[in-house]
DNA sequence: AGGCTAAACTTGACACTGTAAAGATAATCA
DNA sequence: TGATTATCTTTACAGTGTCAAGTTTAGCCT
C-alpha cells in the first residue's frame, strides 16, 4: 500500500523514540536493537548509519531522559517564590522522586551503576557530573549557606540529603511497591524528616 | 590426563559461585549461562539439570549474595555494646555501604529494581520483603521507641533512614566515586548527618 | 550381586541477539 | 548532469538462552 521511501528521514529521532518507549513498556532488559529496528519499520543493521553499536544509541536515550528530568528540576525551581527556602529543596526532591514513580523503568535505566558518573568531590572542578545531581548541589549550597548552616557541615548535609531522595526513588520503583497512598505529601513528609 | 568424572559431583553450589565470581569480576552486563559452565568445566546445557533457567540461577545467586549481607549486619548488631542507642543505626548503615562499596558490582546485582521486593507498608504482614531492610526496620522501631520518637513519626523516619543508606550505597558505588578519603568515617558522619 | 530407574550430564538444534562487510538506493553538490 | 556520499538492505557469523534427545552413572530394590 504505502509506498515506504528508502530513506526513512528521521531515523536517529525515532530510534531513541521508540528506544524509549521500549524501555518504558517491557524494561531495560527486554531491549534490544533488533526490536527498535522493527518498530521504525527499518532493517535490523540500519540503526548503524546513526550509531556505533548498542551501547552507543542506549547513551542517546539516556541524555534524553535525562533532559526531561533537568526540564523538570528547572520548573521546580523557577515556579517556586521563595528561592531561598528550604522548602525549594524538598520541592526537588519530591520532583526527582515522582519523575522515577511515574516511569518505574527509568530508574534502572537511567540511574545504571555501569554508565552513571557522580561526582562527591563537592570541589567545582571540570569532572564530569550527573546533572540532576549537580543542579541538586549548586542549589543546596546556596539555599543551606542562607540558612546559616556552618561552613564545615554543607558538603555532608548535601551528600545525605541527594542520599535520601535518590534512595527513595530507588526503593518506590521496585517491585512490591504500591502506590495506593497519596505519594506526593508522602513524600514530602518523609523528606522532611531529616 | 585427569579424567573428569562424568558427574560433577557439587555442580549446583559450583554454578552459584563461579557466578558470583564472574559478577564480581566482570558485572552483571557480561553474565552468561554458557560462560559459568565453561568455568565449572561443564557442557553448557548441564546448568539446566539444576536450574530452571537463567533467572533461577541469578536468583540462587542473589539469595547467596544476600545472605552474606545478612551475616553481616546480624554481626553488627551483636557486636554493639547498647542495643538501644542511635549509634547502633549507623553501625548498621555503615556495614550496609561498606558491604557494597567493597564490591560494587554486587549493588546493581542485588538491588535490580526487576527482582528486589521491599514492603514499605510497616504492618508485619507475611509479604515478601527484602531481608536487610526488614532486619533495619525492626531494630530501628525499637531503637527509635526506646529513645522517646513519636509513634506518628517512626515510619517515616524508619523509611527515610533506609533510603539515605541505600542511596548512599547507590551513589558510592557508582563509576566516577574514587574512595581516596577514609570513606568509613565519612559514610559514618553523613549518616549521623541526619 | 545384578539390573532398573532416575538423576546428572552431553550433544545437537533452534531462535534470537549484536555486529561487521558488501551491496543497493537516493539525496546532495560540483 | 554525474559523481560523491549518506542512508538503508542483505547476508553472514559468533554468542546467547533454551529445549529435546541421547549418554553415562549413581543408587536403590529384589
Amino acid at each position: 500500500m504505502t509506498n515506504k521511501p528508502y530513506h526513512h528521514g528521521n531515523l536517529r529521532n525515532s530510534l531513541i523514540e521508540a528506544g524509549i518507549k521500549l524501555i518504558n513498556q517491557e524494561g531495560t532488559r527486554q531491549f534490544s536493537l533488533r526490536k527498535v529496528a522493527v518498530l521504525c519499520g527499518v532493517s535490523h543493521a540500519a540503526p548503524y548509519s546513526h550509531f556505533k553499536n548498542k551501547e552507543e544509541l542506549l547513551k542517546a536515550m539516556q541524555d534524553h531522559v535525562r533532559e526531561q528530568l533537568m526540564e523538570l528540576l528547572e520548573n521546580t525551581i523557577q515556579s517556586c517564590s521563595n528561592s531561598n527556602s528550604p522548602y525549594l529543596l524538598v520541592q526537588m526532591g519530591k520532583s526527582y522522586v515522582m519523575f522515577f514513580i511515574k516511569n518505574p523503568h527509568y530508574f534502572p535505566f537511567l540511574c545504571s551503576q555501569l554508565c552513571m558518573e557522580i561526582n562527591l568531590s563537592m570541589d567545582d572542578d571540570g569532572t564530569k557530573n550527573f546533572p540532576p545531581f549537580e543542579l541538586f548541589k549548586t542549589t543546596a549550597f546556596h539555599v543551606l549557606r542562607e540558612m546559616g548552616l556552618p561552613e564545615d557541615k554543607l558538603k555532608d548535609t548535601i551528600i545525605s540529603m541527594f542520599a535520601t531522595v535518590h534512595g527513595l526513588a530507588s526503593i518506590t520503583t521496585m517491585k512490591n511497591v504500591h502506590y495506593d497512598e497519596d505519594w506526593e505529601t508522602k513524600i514530602e513528609d518523609i523528606i522532611w524528616n531529616k
